[in-house]
Order: structure tokens, then C-alpha cells, then sequence
RNA sequence: GCGCUCGUAGCUCAGUUGGAUAGAGCAUCGCUUUCCUAAAGCGAAGGUCGCAGGUUCGAAUCCUGCCGGGCGCGCCA
């Protein structure tokens, strides 16, 4: 009972935790000072030749209270106790004080750390996460716009329930509104069956609908810039008479669509299914947890945006200007408008709506919009006017934190948006079999070889492969870098088995299966850490825990990445000069199978939250 | 015009939120190597961290000003 105890608190030391502890102690004593006011900016050392922690507080600690900073860090020296974790540390240079952890403690906490969950501590905070992700439209095809957005939210989504939180992958369709009145409209007049409707002709009729209402729109400017007399403000309408016309047409069937008209709901209903089926398609393919039950689209929320509005004004925040209503914030000029001269709602309106129900009904505490960064500005406003009205909180009054996280465009060889050579947008389908191909090719080619695994494969097989090969390595290749940077889209390089690509992780991984496989599992062996790579190894693999949680609190799955492809890398100088299979000791034997399946399950379950599959062979 | 954002090796990118001599991978050039292993390995070269100031014991990182690229700026989403 006793010792059960003891093994719990050990559990939930951390290393880095525990130094940063033990340091605090000795600060406050040398200092005189209350130790939970100390920082010892404890960090990892750069290198491990010279240490495996560093902490660098003694010299700000020393500036601050008057002591020269390196007599200060040698103090610290003398009196710090680390207990069993590690001997006494060295100071260097101006005052880093550097620790190297002793392997008896290694070996213990890599053996603690090879249990289920893999070392990973469950979130403390048990309120939900809402995600906004994907953003379809009704009547759009998914394109690459789509393909960060859905793949980044996925991914975040993954690590928040990787970590006991519950969340709420949310896709707020562009279903509702004029843009959709218009195409149902074009759709109606035209009496186009309904029934037979493929994606090619929504689309048609989408950007049909989308030229109609520009022209209109810039009509409208032109005249306004002109300060154009009444004589050429008609001849501009009479450019546009047709596209008023059907703005006109479209309005109508908006209003019917509004008043809930039973047979134009129906008909706006087979618009979203022929939408969202060709969608579930390609979200099934590219492997992300979204489906039907993650749709909440604008017009989920059509009911409530007259409130929403009426919020505003009766709180005296939403005033009326030129016809419109507005929100005015204290420190820039720009409003965020919530409603139109004519009464419509605008997408500003419904995202307040979405933040009221996020926070309130869905009781999320943190609200995340993984959204294209070129609406920076609209969800600088929306989360300032959510803080003005009081919505940023959750029921029982926690406060919940409105996060945008922001992404970069995916650009061509040429440095621009990536384009067909045609000059249109580059379909997210298109893109994932073109990447699911190469992924096969690589596959087919590798499984010629008489020695390969994959040898005897049939062609169904080989295909999964192919395809988890094809989708893992776009998904590394985008997930891997700062997300705010735009990047150039490089099959070759995303789909190449060597360098900090997804199929090198992939492949790293299959071959520890297969070392496993040869070697069998060794559940339970005892542990030896003493060669330098194994240290190594074990350290990275230690580091497990905090990574993830940094991925999460940084909102930023490259962390993961990175630290995936230290730890292959790190694998890999073991595996390269660490004999396993033909040792004759059977106990170091033991050892290294254990740990390099503690490496592979760590791998799998670290690229299963970037949402990236993990085969076996290869 | 105003605002946001990015600028690191030839190329593609990291850089642990202010720490030691700025790191990887491709590509280049050398040298080893036929092995328990489904991957060859080791080394070299390559940098005014866009530029100039400032803060600091200490700056790629924070502040100011420039330069260059990208993006956004009232009734579209």
C-alpha cells in the first residue's frame, strides 16, 4: 500500500518539474526569498555532451538581488538536492548551471513511461473545446483553402482528446443566405431536377451566382467613386439590370427560404446533401474525424441572429450608422457591422451567434477558429465585441478564451496561390489522389524489392499502403511547418523517404514493427540504459509528455512534429549502433526490444494526432 | 494612405517564448563501408539571422525606424 503510494507520487513528477522544485528551494534559501516567486529558467541543454538540463535563472536572480552570478550559481550548487535524480550540477560560464540526470533515474522514469497512456498527463481543465474548422460552403467543392483548415483543426482536436479533454469539431457550413438563395434560385428558373443534381452543376451555378452579385457590387462602387451623375448611375444599372434582376429573384426566394416555405426547404435541403456527400468523401480520405455530426452551419443559428442584434443595441453597443448597424471599439476606427441598411444579417452577426452557443450551451472555455489568416481583422473584431457584451464565458462564469489560429496559403511552383493551369482552383479531391498515387508508386516500387516485406502483397493491400503513405506525407508536410507561413506545395519533397517528410516517420516505424516482430514483444523486461544512444533515445523519449502539452498550449502541431522527427532520428543512431537481434546477453536484448516498442508505440500515437496512419509494412 | 504579417545556409525549414560556438534535411564536395537490421555511415564547406539604431550581463528572439515580399481595410463570406 505504502510503496503504492510512493510509485503515484513519482508518477507525476516530471524531470523538468522536479529540478525546477528543487532549484526553487535552494534559490529561496540562498536568497532569503519566498522560492515560489523564483524562476530558475530551467531548460534543455543544447548540448548533450555538456548536460541534459541547464538552468539559467542564477544570473537575472544574481542582477536582481545584488550577488555576482556566478558565486550565486556555485551556492546554488552546493546546497541544491536533487534527491536521487541527479548528482551534484556544474556551474559554466557566466552562471549556467548545468544538470546532467543520473541513469538509474532515466531507466525508472522510461519505465514508468511505458505504460498505456505513454507518460501523457490528462488536461486539468475539464471544460469542452469548441474547433472551428473545414468551413465548407453549399454548393463548393473542397479546395486546397480547405485542406489547412481541416487538417490543422483535426489535429488540434486530436491532441485536446488525447488529453482527456472533450471537443467539439465544429463545421460552420456557409449554408444560409443570399449566396445560397442565389444558386437555389438560378437552380429553380432553370428547373433543374433536383434530384439529379451533381456537384459539377451546383458549382456551375455557384460561381454563376457569385459573378452576378460582383457585378452588381461593383456597379455600385463604380457609381459611388464616380460621385457619378444620376444619368450615368442609370447607365450603370442598365449594365447590371439582369444581374439586379436576379439579385431581385434571389431575395425573393431568401425570404421564402426565411419564413420556412416547406417545399423550398426541401429543395435547399437536396443542395446541402449533394454538397456534403462528394465532402464526406474526401474528409474520409483524408482521414479526419469529421462527419455529419460535426455540421452547425449559419443556418443552424438563422433564428437567433435577430437577438443577437437586439443584444447589442439594448446593451447600447450596437448603434445605428447610416442605415446599418454597427459595433465601435475604443482603439481603431473600423466597425464591425451586424447588420445590414436592409435588415439582413451579415456573417458577423452569425459568428456571434456561434460564440454565444460556444460558450454558453456547448460550455467550451476555449474557442478555437482555425481559419485562413487574411481574417485576421474579422476575428479581431468578433472576439473584441464577444469581450464587450460579456459572451466570453462559459456557464458557470469561467472565462473562455477566443483563439484565432491563423494559417498561410499553400502556393504553386510560381510562388502564388496554388491554380490549375487553367487558372482555377485546385480541388481538394484532385489533390488527394494525386498525393494517394505517388504515395502507390512508392509503394509498388519499394515492394519490388525481393527483400521488402511488402513483397508478397496483393494490390489491395499495397494500395492502402500507398494511400496512407500518399495522405500522411501532405498532412506532415502542411501540419510540420509554422502554420502562419505560407509554404510551396512540393509533391516530391512531401512523399521522399528520407529528411523531415512523413513517410520517413512512417517508415522509421514500420521497421521497429518489423524488428518486433523478429524479436518479440518483451513487455515487462527490465530496463538498461547505459550506451550514450540509448540515453539518448530514452531522454527524448521522456520528453514525450511536455511536448504535447506545449503543442497544445502553443496551438501549434509543427512542436509534435519536430519532436517526432528527434525522436526517429534519435532512433535511428541507436538502432545503427546498438545491436538488438543478435545479441547473446539476453538481458540487454530484453532491454532494447522494450525500448524501441516503447519508441513505436510513442510514434504511432504521436502521428495518430496529426491524424496520420501508421503501417506496418511499408 | 492605415493596419496586420513574413524575411535565418544555394533550396525547404527548425530555433524550447531573452541564454553558451544559430541547428536540421535536401543539394554540393571529400573519406569510409557489405553489416543483427527494410534506411548506408562519418566528415567538410556553406550565415552581416533583411538593414540601422536601442534595451540587457547576454538579442535571430523584445522596442523604434527604414527596406523588401504577402495580405486586409462598412453593409460579400
Amino acid at each position: 500500500m505504502v510503496q503504492f503510494v510512493i510509485v503515484r507520487v513519482y508518477m507525476s513528477l516530471n524531470i523538468q518539474q522536479h529540478i525546477c522544485d528543487s532549484l526553487k528551494t535552494a534559490f529561496g534559501s540562498v536568497l532569503n526569498i519566498d522560492p515560489n516567486e523564483i524562476d530558475p529558467v530551467i531548460r534543455r541543454a543544447q548540448n548533450p555532451e555538456i548536460a541534459d538540463f541547464q538552468a539559467n535563472g542564477a544570473m537575472g536572480l544574481g542582477k536582481k538581488y545584488g550577488h555576482n552570478p556566478i558565486e550565486l550559481a556555485e551556492k546554488i550548487v552546493s546546497v541544491v538536492d536533487f534527491g536521487t535524480f541527479a548528482d551534484k550540477p556544474e556551474v559554466a560560464g557566466p552562471g549556467f548551471i548545468n544538470i546532467r540526470i543520473n541513469n538509474e533515474t532515466i531507466t525508472k522514469l522510461v519505465e514508468e513511461m511505458d505504460c498505456e497512456n505513454l507518460g501523457v498527463e490528462p488536461d486539468k481543465d475539464t471544460h469542452a473545446i469548441a474547433i472551428d474548422l473545414c468551413g465548407v460552403n453549399v454548393a463548393k467543392q473542397l479546395h486546397v483553402g480547405h485542406l489547412r483548415s481541416t487538417i490543422i483543426g483535426d489535429s488540434i482536436a486530436r491532441m485536446y482528446e488525447r488529453v482527456g479533454r472533450t471537443v467539439y469539431r465544429e463545421n460552420h457550413l456557409g449554408d444560409w443566405g443570399l449566396p445560397i438563395a442565389m444558386v437555389l434560385e438560378q437552380l429553380l428558373s432553370s428547373e433543374t431536377n433536383l434530384d439529379t443534381l451533381e456537384l459539377d452543376d451546383l458549382n456551375a451555378a455557384y460561381k454563376n451566382a457569385q459573378l452576378v452579385a460582383k457585378d452588381e457590387l461593383r456597379g455600385e462602387k463604380a457609381a459611388k467613386k464616380l460621385q457619378s451623375g444620376p444619368h450615368r448611375f442609370i447607365e450603370i444599372e442598365e449594365q447590371n439590370a439582369s444581374a439586379l434582376g436576379a439579385q431581385a429573384a434571389a431575395k425573393t426566394v431568401l425570404n421564402a427560404l426565411q419564413r420556412g416555405d416547406k417545399k423550398l426547404l426541401a429543395n435547399w435541403q437536396k443542395l446541402i446533401d449533394c454538397t456534403m456527400e462528394a465532402v464526406y468523401a474526401s474528409l474520409d480520405l483524408l482521414n479526419v474525424k469529421v462527419g455529419p455530426e460535426n455540421n452547425r452551419g449559419e443556418s443552424f443559428y438563422r433564428d437567433r441572429l435577430g437577438g443577437v442584434v437586439e443584444s447589442f443595441v439594448s446593451s447600447g453597443l450596437g448603434i445605428e450608422d447610416d442605415g446599418a448597424i454597427v459595433v465601435r471599439f475604443k482603439n481603431r476606427e473600423r466597425p464591425m457591422l451586424i447588420q445590414k441598411s436592409d435588415g439582413g444579417f451579415l456573417y458577423a452577426t452569425t459568428d456571434l451567434a456561434a460564440v454565444r452557443f460556444r460558450t454558453n450551451e456547448l460550455g467550451a472555455d476555449r474557442v478555437i477558429y482555425v481559419v485562413d489568416a487574411r481574417q485576421r481583422d474579422h476575428f479581431k473584431d468578433l472576439f473584441d465585441a464577444t469581450a464587450l457584451i460579456s459572451w466570453n464565458q462559459t456557464p458557470d462564469g469561467t472565462g473562455a478564451e477566443l483563439v484565432h489560429v491563423p494559417f498561410g496559403s499553400v502556393l504553386g511552383d510560381d510562388n502564388k496561390p496554388l491554380k490549375t493551369r487553367s487558372g482555377s482552383n485546385v480541388t481538394l479531391d484532385s489533390l488527394l489522389h494525386e498525393a494517394v498515387e505517388r504515395g502507390t508508386t512508392e509503394v509498388i516500387k519499394r515492394s519490388k524489392e525481393p527483400n521488402s516485406p511488402t513483397s508478397k502483397m496483393c494490390d489491395a493491400e499495397l494500395k492502402t499502403i500507398g494511400r496512407q503513405i500518399g495522405i500522411g506525407a501532405i498532412k506532415y508536410a502542411d501540419l510540420s511547418n509554422d502554420l502562419i507561413r505560407d509554404y510551396v506545395f512540393d509533391m516530391n519533397r512531401m512523399v521522399a523517404f528520407e529528411g523531415n517528410t512523413g513517410p520517413y516517420i512512417q517508415y522509421a516505424c514500420a521497421r521497429i514493427s518489423s524488428l518486433i516482430r523478429k524479436g518479440g514483444e518483451r513487455v515487462g523486461a527490465k530496463l538498461v540504459i547505459e550506451e550514450p544512444q540509448e540515453r539518448v533515445l530514452a531522454l527524448k523519449l521522456l520528453q514525450y509528455n511536455n511536448v504535447l502539452h506545449d503543442s497544445i498550449k502553443y496551438l501549434e502541431p509543427h512542436r509534435l512534429c519536430t519532436w517526432l522527427y528527434e525522436l526517429t532520428d534519435a532512433f535511428s543512431a541507436f538502432y545503427q549502433l546498438c545491436p538488438v537481434l543478435k545479441l547473446d546477453d539476453e538481458l540487454t536484448k530484453q532491454s532494447r526490444l522494450r525500448l524501441s516498442d516503447l519508441t513505436r508505440r510513442v510514434i504511432v500515437d504521436g502521428l495518430d494526432m496529426l491524424g496520420i496512419e501508421s503501417p506496418e509494412q511499408m
